[in-house]
DNA sequence: TAGATTGTTAATCGATTAACAATC
DNA sequence: TAGATTGTTAATCGATTAACAATC
């Protein structure tokens, strides 16, 4: 869904005005059977003859995909990684605040970042309600994931963001995405490994 | 493949011996045919009866995927993430050594970051050919990265790891991998989203 | 009307699970 | 021998693709 949106969004920046199953389908190697279905799933969008309409596809996605709203963020852990991403400008880009930050280390609570002050990590149920914080992202050490990542569910956080290479539980009714850097460099080690016997993998 | 062998891992440092398909499937959230399956893919480890010996099936795994060996890897774009990935420590853990760092920008050429000194992206290939680069990082902005990817890919490098948000192209025999940050926001955004009507995702 | 393209149903394909003979 | 567990074949399930009536 994310990639249909950008590739409408590519189109529209182009100048044209419908899209058909099977262009949307050719620029991303898909089937066109595939994007009708997985646009049919939330609505009738397209018209016969025509295609999709993307000045109307584009704001529907973008509330299919939740991004026409703001989600209230929080980061917690303002180690190297922590500070790259309070910076990384894809986060803004797309309707995403962070609006607090957090650490346990006396160190660097205080100091400012891109605007924000570091809070210390016990004063996160207080900015939480204040704030009506939605989401986090952990860039905690993989011991004390488990811990902030229960401290702002019970704060009423409902999605995560993980760095850690840690696994994580969470309660029904809380989402969970894991970015595992080290997993992601493991797997192209073997598909580098793997290529010299001519298997190849998808991009 | 990379799970097993985590799971492995800990089952060692637990001081087990063996582990059975249905204990490994179990505390990954498997099925027990599935990890048979996925294993003896790869030969004949496990012995009817008792299970895959932990201290034989390690080693194994590690050949397989590949982080028996060295990989030495560049890192290009010194930026808030480059820096960032420079010091994560996931990155050595596993076989990985960063070598080399490149830049383009003359303010950042020249200093030392985690002890070694950034390049200017000119000397790619010279120090390519004398390091034995395999594997470049990219954290350069979207804009650069397909010109990086085709030069580090012009002096030997199979497999990328890219952080940019843009689509690259590679030629068949190099191994792409990106990581898109936007994307996986974006993902938790819908996934929070459709938490309310009871949609539920596996982490 | 003829050409294009949708939404959806039916057919195909692949991946997951169940079952079981072989083996420790 | 009896219990446990493998590797693998057969059965099931879900997801992808093809086909087509409906519609612009």
């Amino acid at each position: 869904m994310s990639l249909y949106l950008r590739q409408l969004e590519s189109a529209q920046t182009r100048g044209l005005q419908t899209l058909s199953s099977g262009q949307l389908a050719a620029s991303l190697g898909l089937n066109d059977a595939q994007v009708r279905k997985d646009l049919a799933f939330f609505g009738h969008f397209g018209r016969p003859g025509i295609g999709y309409q993307i000045s109307d596809l584009i704001p529907a996605l973008r509330g299919i995909l939740g991004i026409d709203r703001d989600w209230p963020a929080a980061l917690v852990g303002l180690g190297n990684l922590g500070r790259a991403l309070v910076q990384y400008r894809g986060f803004r880009s797309r309707g995403f605040h962070i609006v607090a930050l957090f650490d346990t280390d006396p160190k660097i609570v205080g100091r400012r970042i891109d605007g924000l002050t570091v809070l210390a990590l016990d004063t996160f149920a207080v900015k939480a309600a204040e704030l009506g914080l939605v989401l986090a992202v952990l860039c905690v050490p993989a011991e004390a994931a488990q811990g902030v990542a229960d401290l702002a569910v019970s704060c009423g956080v409902r999605g995560l963001l993980n760095f850690a290479p840690a696994p994580l539980a969470v309660p029904p009714g809380v989402s969970l995405l894991n970015v595992d850097l080290s997993l992601q460099l493991e797997q192209l080690a073997y598909q580098v490994q793997s290529l010299g016997r001519g298997i190849n993998q998808p991009a």
